[in-house]
DNA sequence: CGTAAAGTCTTACGTTGTAAATTTATGGCG
DNA sequence: CGCCATAAATTTACAACGTAAGACTTTACG
Protein backbone atom coordinates (compact mmCIF):
# COMPACT_ATOMS: atom_id res chain seq x y z
CA UNK A 1 0.00 0.00 0.00
CA UNK A 2 2.99 2.55 -0.07
CA UNK A 3 3.04 5.70 -1.95
CA UNK A 4 5.72 8.01 -1.46
CA UNK A 5 5.47 9.49 1.94
CA UNK A 6 6.24 13.27 1.87
CA UNK A 7 7.24 15.14 4.73
CA UNK A 8 3.55 15.93 5.62
CA UNK A 9 2.79 12.45 5.73
CA UNK A 10 5.42 11.62 7.97
CA UNK A 11 4.73 13.62 10.58
CA UNK A 12 1.16 13.12 10.72
CA UNK A 13 2.11 9.33 11.11
CA UNK A 14 4.37 10.44 13.61
CA UNK A 15 1.97 12.61 15.49
CA UNK A 16 -1.04 10.26 15.21
CA UNK A 17 1.08 7.41 16.81
CA UNK A 18 1.96 10.43 19.52
CA UNK A 19 -1.67 11.02 20.05
CA UNK A 20 -2.11 7.52 20.82
CA UNK A 21 0.79 6.82 22.97
CA UNK A 22 0.28 9.99 25.44
CA UNK A 23 -3.06 8.46 25.50
CA UNK A 24 -1.96 4.78 26.71
CA UNK A 25 0.67 6.19 28.76
CA UNK A 26 -1.51 8.33 30.56
CA UNK A 27 -3.54 5.22 31.61
CA UNK A 28 -1.19 2.87 32.09
CA UNK A 29 2.36 4.12 32.48
CA UNK A 30 4.72 3.89 29.02
CA UNK A 31 6.55 0.69 30.67
CA UNK A 32 3.09 -1.27 30.38
CA UNK A 33 2.32 0.36 26.91
CA UNK A 34 3.79 -2.06 24.12
CA UNK A 35 5.17 -1.19 20.36
CA UNK A 36 1.92 -3.82 19.21
CA UNK A 37 -0.46 -1.95 21.00
CA UNK A 38 0.08 1.41 19.62
CA UNK A 39 0.31 -0.35 16.11
CA UNK A 40 -3.57 -2.32 16.74
CA UNK A 41 -4.57 0.94 17.90
CA UNK A 42 -3.05 2.63 14.69
CA UNK A 43 -4.14 -0.18 12.32
CA UNK A 44 -1.00 -1.23 11.62
CA UNK A 45 1.62 -3.52 11.91
CA UNK A 46 4.29 -4.00 14.76
CA UNK A 47 6.70 -3.21 12.81
CA UNK A 48 5.74 0.17 10.66
CA UNK A 49 6.09 2.10 13.54
CA UNK A 50 9.76 1.73 12.95
CA UNK A 51 9.38 3.40 10.06
CA UNK A 52 8.82 6.69 11.73
CA UNK A 53 10.75 6.14 14.65
CA UNK A 54 13.87 4.94 15.74
CA UNK A 55 12.46 2.52 18.82
CA UNK A 56 10.65 2.73 21.37
CA UNK A 57 12.92 4.97 23.56
CA UNK A 58 12.64 7.37 20.57
CA UNK A 59 8.65 6.88 20.99
CA UNK A 60 8.82 8.02 24.54
CA UNK A 61 11.41 11.52 23.97
CA UNK A 62 8.87 12.22 21.51
CA UNK A 63 5.73 12.01 23.57
CA UNK A 64 7.75 13.96 26.23
CA UNK A 65 8.75 16.66 24.03
CA UNK A 66 4.88 16.79 22.75
CA UNK A 67 3.88 17.43 26.61
CA UNK A 68 6.92 20.34 27.47
CA UNK A 69 5.34 22.03 23.50
CA UNK A 70 2.25 21.69 25.17
CA UNK A 71 3.17 23.46 28.25
CA UNK A 72 5.32 25.63 26.67
CA UNK A 73 2.45 26.83 25.05
CA UNK A 74 0.33 26.94 27.61
CA UNK A 75 2.91 29.19 29.58
CA UNK A 76 3.45 31.58 25.99
CA UNK A 77 -0.59 32.11 26.26
CA UNK A 78 -0.73 33.49 29.72
CA UNK A 79 2.14 35.78 28.83
CA UNK A 80 0.54 36.83 25.48
CA UNK A 81 -2.62 37.80 27.12
CA UNK A 82 -3.38 41.12 28.07
CA UNK A 83 -2.98 42.20 31.61
CA UNK A 84 -3.38 45.27 33.59
CA UNK A 85 0.05 45.41 34.73
CA UNK A 86 3.20 43.33 34.59
CA UNK A 87 3.06 41.77 38.16
CA UNK A 88 -0.37 40.55 36.86
CA UNK A 89 0.79 38.81 33.76
CA UNK A 90 3.38 37.30 36.49
CA UNK A 91 0.92 36.01 38.17
CA UNK A 92 -1.15 34.76 35.45
CA UNK A 93 2.10 32.76 33.77
CA UNK A 94 2.77 30.67 37.51
CA UNK A 95 -1.27 30.03 37.28
CA UNK A 96 -0.63 28.97 33.92
CA UNK A 97 2.62 26.72 34.94
CA UNK A 98 0.33 25.26 37.72
CA UNK A 99 -2.65 24.56 35.86
CA UNK A 100 -1.56 22.63 33.36
CA UNK A 101 0.62 20.24 35.71
CA UNK A 102 -2.50 19.70 38.02
CA UNK A 103 -4.74 19.71 34.76
CA UNK A 104 -2.39 16.92 32.98
CA UNK A 105 -0.34 15.29 36.17
CA UNK A 106 0.60 12.51 33.90
CA UNK A 107 1.94 14.16 31.41
CA UNK A 108 3.98 16.47 33.87
CA UNK A 109 4.95 13.31 35.18
CA UNK A 110 6.37 12.32 31.90
CA UNK A 111 8.03 15.69 31.19
CA UNK A 112 10.34 15.96 34.35
CA UNK A 113 10.63 11.73 33.98
CA UNK A 114 14.14 10.82 35.59
CA UNK A 115 14.48 7.67 34.20
CA UNK A 116 14.83 8.21 30.63
CA UNK A 117 18.64 9.08 30.78
CA UNK A 118 19.79 10.45 27.22
CA UNK A 119 16.42 12.65 26.77
CA UNK A 120 18.66 15.77 25.97
CA UNK A 121 20.34 13.40 23.36
CA UNK A 122 16.88 13.80 21.15
CA UNK A 123 16.70 17.41 20.11
CA UNK A 124 12.75 17.76 19.90
CA UNK A 125 12.90 17.10 23.46
CA UNK A 126 15.86 19.46 24.44
CA UNK A 127 14.34 22.05 22.43
CA UNK A 128 10.88 22.11 23.94
CA UNK A 129 12.36 22.22 27.40
CA UNK A 130 14.10 24.87 26.82
CA UNK A 131 11.19 26.39 25.33
CA UNK A 132 9.21 25.89 28.89
CA UNK A 133 12.46 27.30 30.60
CA UNK A 134 12.75 30.65 28.54
CA UNK A 135 9.02 31.78 29.40
CA UNK A 136 9.68 30.83 33.30
CA UNK A 137 12.82 33.44 33.27
CA UNK A 138 11.09 35.90 30.27
CA UNK A 139 8.31 37.18 32.20
CA UNK A 140 10.58 38.11 34.58
CA UNK A 141 12.09 39.80 32.01
CA UNK A 142 8.91 41.90 31.66
CA UNK A 143 9.09 42.98 35.09
CA UNK A 144 12.49 44.53 35.17
CA UNK A 145 11.60 45.97 31.65
CA UNK A 146 8.32 47.72 33.76
CA UNK A 147 10.63 48.85 36.16
CA UNK A 148 9.34 46.40 38.80
CA UNK A 149 12.04 44.20 39.49
CA UNK A 150 16.06 44.78 39.77
CA UNK A 151 18.00 41.44 39.77
CA UNK A 152 19.13 38.87 38.23
CA UNK A 153 16.24 38.12 36.07
CA UNK A 154 17.69 33.98 35.09
CA UNK A 155 18.30 33.25 38.99
CA UNK A 156 15.17 34.04 40.27
CA UNK A 157 13.12 32.80 36.96
CA UNK A 158 14.86 29.76 37.89
CA UNK A 159 14.56 30.13 41.80
CA UNK A 160 10.24 30.84 40.84
CA UNK A 161 10.61 27.61 38.45
CA UNK A 162 11.63 25.38 41.02
CA UNK A 163 9.62 27.16 43.36
CA UNK A 164 6.65 25.24 41.25
CA UNK A 165 8.32 22.57 40.39
CA UNK A 166 9.03 21.41 44.59
CA UNK A 167 5.59 21.15 45.13
CA UNK A 168 4.07 19.70 42.11
CA UNK A 169 6.11 17.08 42.23
CA UNK A 170 5.63 16.14 46.04
CA UNK A 171 1.79 16.15 45.35
CA UNK A 172 2.41 13.88 41.92
CA UNK A 173 4.60 11.24 44.09
CA UNK A 174 1.59 11.15 46.44
CA UNK A 175 3.90 12.00 49.07
CA UNK A 176 1.63 15.10 50.23
CA UNK A 177 -0.90 13.98 53.06
CA UNK A 178 -4.02 16.20 53.93
CA UNK A 179 -4.60 19.04 54.68
CA UNK A 180 -1.50 20.03 52.59
CA UNK A 181 -0.89 20.43 48.78
CA UNK A 182 0.45 21.62 46.00
CA UNK A 183 -1.14 24.56 46.15
CA UNK A 184 -0.75 25.41 49.70
CA UNK A 185 2.94 24.83 49.22
CA UNK A 186 3.32 27.11 46.07
CA UNK A 187 1.14 29.99 48.12
CA UNK A 188 3.53 29.90 50.83
CA UNK A 189 6.54 29.86 48.94
CA UNK A 190 6.10 32.46 45.76
CA UNK A 191 4.33 35.09 48.95
CA UNK A 192 8.09 34.44 50.12
CA UNK A 193 9.98 34.76 47.14
CA UNK A 194 7.70 37.97 46.36
CA UNK A 195 8.58 39.53 49.61
CA UNK A 196 12.55 38.79 49.30
CA UNK A 197 12.87 40.36 45.94
CA UNK A 198 10.46 43.28 45.97
CA UNK A 199 10.68 44.58 49.05
CA UNK A 200 9.30 44.09 52.26
CA UNK A 201 6.03 45.69 50.57
CA UNK A 202 5.72 44.08 47.72
CA UNK A 203 2.70 43.38 45.51
CA UNK A 204 0.81 40.74 46.66
CA UNK A 205 1.55 37.95 44.78
CA UNK A 206 0.12 34.81 45.30
CA UNK A 207 -0.18 32.58 41.81
CA UNK A 208 -3.75 33.06 41.43
CA UNK B 1 19.73 -27.37 50.04
CA UNK B 2 16.77 -26.46 52.11
CA UNK B 3 17.14 -25.75 55.65
CA UNK B 4 13.87 -24.21 57.38
CA UNK B 5 14.02 -20.44 57.31
CA UNK B 6 13.96 -18.60 59.98
CA UNK B 7 12.43 -14.64 59.78
CA UNK B 8 15.94 -14.02 60.12
CA UNK B 9 17.21 -16.38 57.34
CA UNK B 10 14.63 -14.44 55.34
CA UNK B 11 15.28 -10.70 56.23
CA UNK B 12 18.92 -11.65 55.66
CA UNK B 13 18.41 -12.65 52.03
CA UNK B 14 15.59 -9.80 51.10
CA UNK B 15 18.52 -7.66 52.53
CA UNK B 16 21.21 -8.98 50.07
CA UNK B 17 19.07 -8.90 47.32
CA UNK B 18 18.49 -5.40 47.92
CA UNK B 19 22.00 -4.68 48.24
CA UNK B 20 22.37 -5.66 44.94
CA UNK B 21 19.23 -4.47 43.20
CA UNK B 22 20.07 -1.13 44.52
CA UNK B 23 23.15 -0.79 42.66
CA UNK B 24 22.05 -2.62 39.70
CA UNK B 25 19.52 0.06 39.84
CA UNK B 26 21.91 2.94 40.18
CA UNK B 27 24.13 1.71 37.73
CA UNK B 28 21.20 0.70 34.53
CA UNK B 29 18.26 1.97 35.79
CA UNK B 30 15.26 -0.15 36.86
CA UNK B 31 13.60 -0.95 33.95
CA UNK B 32 17.04 -2.57 32.33
CA UNK B 33 18.02 -4.90 35.67
CA UNK B 34 16.36 -7.92 35.50
CA UNK B 35 15.45 -10.67 38.04
CA UNK B 36 17.74 -13.13 36.29
CA UNK B 37 20.52 -10.43 36.44
CA UNK B 38 19.57 -10.34 40.24
CA UNK B 39 20.05 -14.01 40.71
CA UNK B 40 22.80 -14.79 39.22
CA UNK B 41 24.69 -11.89 40.95
CA UNK B 42 23.45 -13.56 44.12
CA UNK B 43 24.45 -17.07 43.14
CA UNK B 44 20.58 -18.45 43.19
CA UNK B 45 18.29 -19.33 40.15
CA UNK B 46 16.31 -17.08 38.68
CA UNK B 47 12.94 -18.43 40.62
CA UNK B 48 14.50 -17.81 44.15
CA UNK B 49 13.57 -14.69 44.70
CA UNK B 50 9.88 -15.07 44.08
CA UNK B 51 9.84 -16.77 47.48
CA UNK B 52 11.28 -13.21 48.71
CA UNK B 53 9.10 -11.04 47.40
CA UNK B 54 6.16 -11.00 45.52
CA UNK B 55 7.58 -9.78 42.22
CA UNK B 56 9.09 -7.21 40.77
CA UNK B 57 7.36 -4.30 41.71
CA UNK B 58 7.54 -5.37 45.20
CA UNK B 59 11.39 -5.66 45.03
CA UNK B 60 11.53 -2.00 43.73
CA UNK B 61 8.95 -1.08 46.82
CA UNK B 62 11.45 -2.25 48.74
CA UNK B 63 14.81 -0.65 47.06
CA UNK B 64 12.78 2.35 46.92
CA UNK B 65 11.66 1.79 50.81
CA UNK B 66 15.54 1.66 52.03
CA UNK B 67 16.81 4.13 50.35
CA UNK B 68 14.39 6.46 52.31
CA UNK B 69 15.26 4.34 55.34
CA UNK B 70 18.89 5.85 54.79
CA UNK B 71 17.75 9.58 54.15
CA UNK B 72 15.29 9.76 56.95
CA UNK B 73 18.71 8.00 59.10
CA UNK B 74 20.93 11.08 57.27
CA UNK B 75 18.00 13.76 58.53
CA UNK B 76 17.95 12.17 62.11
CA UNK B 77 21.53 12.04 62.57
CA UNK B 78 21.76 15.88 61.53
CA UNK B 79 19.07 16.69 64.07
CA UNK B 80 21.15 14.55 66.65
CA UNK B 81 24.24 16.01 66.30
CA UNK B 82 25.17 18.55 69.27
CA UNK B 83 24.74 22.45 67.58
CA UNK B 84 25.09 25.89 69.30
CA UNK B 85 21.68 26.38 68.77
CA UNK B 86 18.17 25.62 67.13
CA UNK B 87 18.69 28.03 64.14
CA UNK B 88 22.28 26.27 63.12
CA UNK B 89 20.56 22.46 63.94
CA UNK B 90 17.81 23.41 61.45
CA UNK B 91 20.35 24.07 58.84
CA UNK B 92 21.94 21.42 59.48
CA UNK B 93 19.24 18.98 58.79
CA UNK B 94 18.65 21.18 55.55
CA UNK B 95 22.43 20.48 54.61
CA UNK B 96 22.08 17.09 55.32
CA UNK B 97 19.05 16.32 53.46
CA UNK B 98 20.73 18.27 49.74
CA UNK B 99 24.05 16.49 50.80
CA UNK B 100 22.34 13.06 50.73
CA UNK B 101 20.33 13.63 47.75
CA UNK B 102 23.46 14.83 45.66
CA UNK B 103 25.54 12.46 46.75
CA UNK B 104 23.32 9.43 46.03
CA UNK B 105 21.09 10.90 43.51
CA UNK B 106 20.28 7.72 41.92
CA UNK B 107 18.87 6.82 45.13
CA UNK B 108 17.73 9.80 45.47
CA UNK B 109 15.64 9.66 41.75
CA UNK B 110 14.15 6.56 42.95
CA UNK B 111 12.81 7.68 45.99
CA UNK B 112 10.66 10.09 44.46
CA UNK B 113 10.31 8.70 41.18
CA UNK B 114 6.99 8.99 40.14
CA UNK B 115 6.53 5.61 37.99
CA UNK B 116 4.95 3.43 40.44
CA UNK B 117 1.77 4.27 40.83
CA UNK B 118 1.08 1.62 43.88
CA UNK B 119 4.18 2.39 46.18
CA UNK B 120 2.19 3.89 48.88
CA UNK B 121 0.24 0.16 49.69
CA UNK B 122 3.63 -1.28 50.53
CA UNK B 123 4.11 -0.70 53.99
CA UNK B 124 7.58 -0.50 54.12
CA UNK B 125 7.67 2.10 51.28
CA UNK B 126 4.69 3.98 53.55
CA UNK B 127 6.33 3.97 56.65
CA UNK B 128 9.96 4.78 55.62
CA UNK B 129 8.96 8.14 53.40
CA UNK B 130 6.90 9.34 56.39
CA UNK B 131 9.86 9.21 58.13
CA UNK B 132 11.84 11.25 56.33
CA UNK B 133 8.84 13.82 56.44
CA UNK B 134 8.58 13.52 60.06
CA UNK B 135 11.83 15.07 60.25
CA UNK B 136 11.16 17.53 57.68
CA UNK B 137 9.03 19.00 60.23
CA UNK B 138 10.06 18.34 63.30
CA UNK B 139 13.37 20.58 63.03
CA UNK B 140 10.80 23.33 63.19
CA UNK B 141 8.95 22.68 65.84
CA UNK B 142 12.41 22.33 67.68
CA UNK B 143 12.77 26.22 66.38
CA UNK B 144 9.05 26.74 67.83
CA UNK B 145 10.06 25.12 71.12
CA UNK B 146 13.44 26.83 71.38
CA UNK B 147 10.63 30.27 70.82
CA UNK B 148 12.49 30.94 67.48
CA UNK B 149 9.60 30.55 65.56
CA UNK B 150 6.01 31.16 66.25
CA UNK B 151 3.71 29.84 63.23
CA UNK B 152 2.52 26.18 61.57
CA UNK B 153 5.43 24.28 61.74
CA UNK B 154 3.75 21.50 59.73
CA UNK B 155 2.81 23.97 56.91
CA UNK B 156 7.01 25.71 56.84
CA UNK B 157 7.87 22.62 57.45
CA UNK B 158 6.86 21.46 53.74
CA UNK B 159 7.00 24.65 52.36
CA UNK B 160 11.09 23.98 53.37
CA UNK B 161 10.69 20.63 52.09
CA UNK B 162 9.13 21.89 48.74
CA UNK B 163 12.29 24.40 48.40
CA UNK B 164 14.51 21.65 48.53
CA UNK B 165 12.67 19.39 46.61
CA UNK B 166 11.73 21.38 43.65
CA UNK B 167 15.79 22.63 42.72
CA UNK B 168 17.10 18.85 43.05
CA UNK B 169 14.76 17.96 41.01
CA UNK B 170 15.43 20.34 38.51
CA UNK B 171 18.96 19.72 38.46
CA UNK B 172 18.31 15.93 38.76
CA UNK B 173 16.31 15.85 35.10
CA UNK B 174 19.15 17.52 33.39
CA UNK B 175 17.08 20.90 33.11
CA UNK B 176 19.30 22.98 34.81
CA UNK B 177 21.78 24.55 32.64
CA UNK B 178 25.34 26.07 34.03
CA UNK B 179 25.24 28.42 36.03
CA UNK B 180 22.57 27.42 38.04
CA UNK B 181 22.17 24.05 40.18
CA UNK B 182 20.48 22.71 43.18
CA UNK B 183 22.73 24.39 45.59
CA UNK B 184 22.02 28.27 43.83
CA UNK B 185 18.66 27.98 43.63
CA UNK B 186 18.33 26.32 47.56
CA UNK B 187 20.31 28.98 48.54
CA UNK B 188 18.08 31.48 47.25
CA UNK B 189 14.47 29.63 48.24
CA UNK B 190 15.56 28.84 51.86
CA UNK B 191 16.96 32.97 52.42
CA UNK B 192 13.73 33.75 50.99
CA UNK B 193 11.54 31.36 53.37
CA UNK B 194 13.80 33.06 56.15
CA UNK B 195 13.17 36.12 56.00
CA UNK B 196 9.21 35.53 55.28
CA UNK B 197 8.90 33.33 58.75
CA UNK B 198 11.84 35.22 60.64
CA UNK B 199 10.87 38.74 60.44
CA UNK B 200 12.67 41.07 58.03
CA UNK B 201 15.97 40.85 60.36
CA UNK B 202 15.39 37.18 60.70
CA UNK B 203 18.54 35.11 61.17
CA UNK B 204 21.25 34.47 58.15
CA UNK B 205 20.41 31.29 56.75
CA UNK B 206 21.49 29.11 53.50
CA UNK B 207 21.56 25.68 54.08
CA UNK B 208 24.96 25.16 54.73
C1' DC C 1 5.32 -0.75 -19.57
C1' DG C 2 8.82 -2.65 -16.76
C1' DT C 3 11.76 -2.21 -13.01
C1' DA C 4 14.14 -0.23 -8.88
C1' DA C 5 13.01 1.23 -4.80
C1' DA C 6 9.97 2.60 -0.86
C1' DG C 7 6.60 1.19 2.29
C1' DT C 8 4.43 -2.48 4.71
C1' DC C 9 3.68 -7.02 6.50
C1' DT C 10 5.07 -11.59 8.09
C1' DT C 11 8.16 -14.35 10.19
C1' DA C 12 11.58 -15.25 13.47
C1' DC C 13 14.79 -14.76 17.54
C1' DG C 14 16.50 -13.81 21.96
C1' DT C 15 14.96 -12.07 26.40
C1' DT C 16 11.74 -11.07 29.90
C1' DG C 17 8.56 -11.97 34.13
C1' DT C 18 6.74 -15.63 36.27
C1' DA C 19 3.49 -20.19 36.66
C1' DA C 20 3.91 -25.03 37.16
C1' DA C 21 6.17 -29.13 37.84
C1' DT C 22 10.23 -31.30 39.70
C1' DT C 23 14.06 -32.16 42.58
C1' DT C 24 16.46 -31.96 46.90
C1' DA C 25 17.42 -31.76 51.65
C1' DT C 26 15.86 -31.62 56.38
C1' DG C 27 13.48 -31.76 60.96
C1' DG C 28 10.04 -34.29 63.51
C1' DC C 29 7.84 -38.70 64.61
C1' DG C 30 7.33 -43.80 65.01
C1' DC D 1 17.78 -44.55 64.13
C1' DG D 2 15.26 -44.35 59.80
C1' DC D 3 11.56 -42.65 57.08
C1' DC D 4 8.90 -39.25 55.04
C1' DA D 5 5.94 -34.98 54.73
C1' DT D 6 7.19 -30.80 53.46
C1' DA D 7 9.80 -26.46 52.81
C1' DA D 8 13.17 -24.60 49.74
C1' DA D 9 15.36 -24.43 45.48
C1' DT D 10 15.76 -25.62 40.77
C1' DT D 11 14.33 -26.79 36.21
C1' DT D 12 11.19 -26.45 32.75
C1' DA D 13 7.78 -24.06 30.24
C1' DC D 14 5.02 -20.21 28.25
C1' DA D 15 3.11 -16.02 26.65
C1' DA D 16 4.52 -11.49 25.61
C1' DC D 17 7.99 -8.21 24.51
C1' DG D 18 11.34 -5.29 21.38
C1' DT D 19 12.99 -5.55 17.11
C1' DA D 20 16.15 -7.81 13.05
C1' DA D 21 15.58 -9.98 8.68
C1' DG D 22 13.25 -11.11 4.77
C1' DA D 23 9.12 -11.29 1.76
C1' DC D 24 5.59 -8.94 -0.48
C1' DT D 25 3.26 -5.04 -2.75
C1' DT D 26 2.60 -0.77 -4.68
C1' DT D 27 4.24 3.35 -7.02
C1' DA D 28 7.20 6.76 -9.72
C1' DC D 29 10.15 7.17 -13.37
C1' DG D 30 13.03 5.74 -17.55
Amino acid sequence: MPKRLTPADVSEFRNRLCDVAEHLFAEHGPDAVTIRQLAAELGVSAMTPYRYFADKDAILAAVRARAFDRHAQALENARATPATNATERSNRIGAAYVRFALENPEAYKLMFDVRQPGAEAYPDYARAAARSRATMTAHLEDLAAAGLFHGDTQLVGHIYWAALHGPIMLQLSGLLLPPFDAERLITGLTAAITKEHFGPRGPESGHD
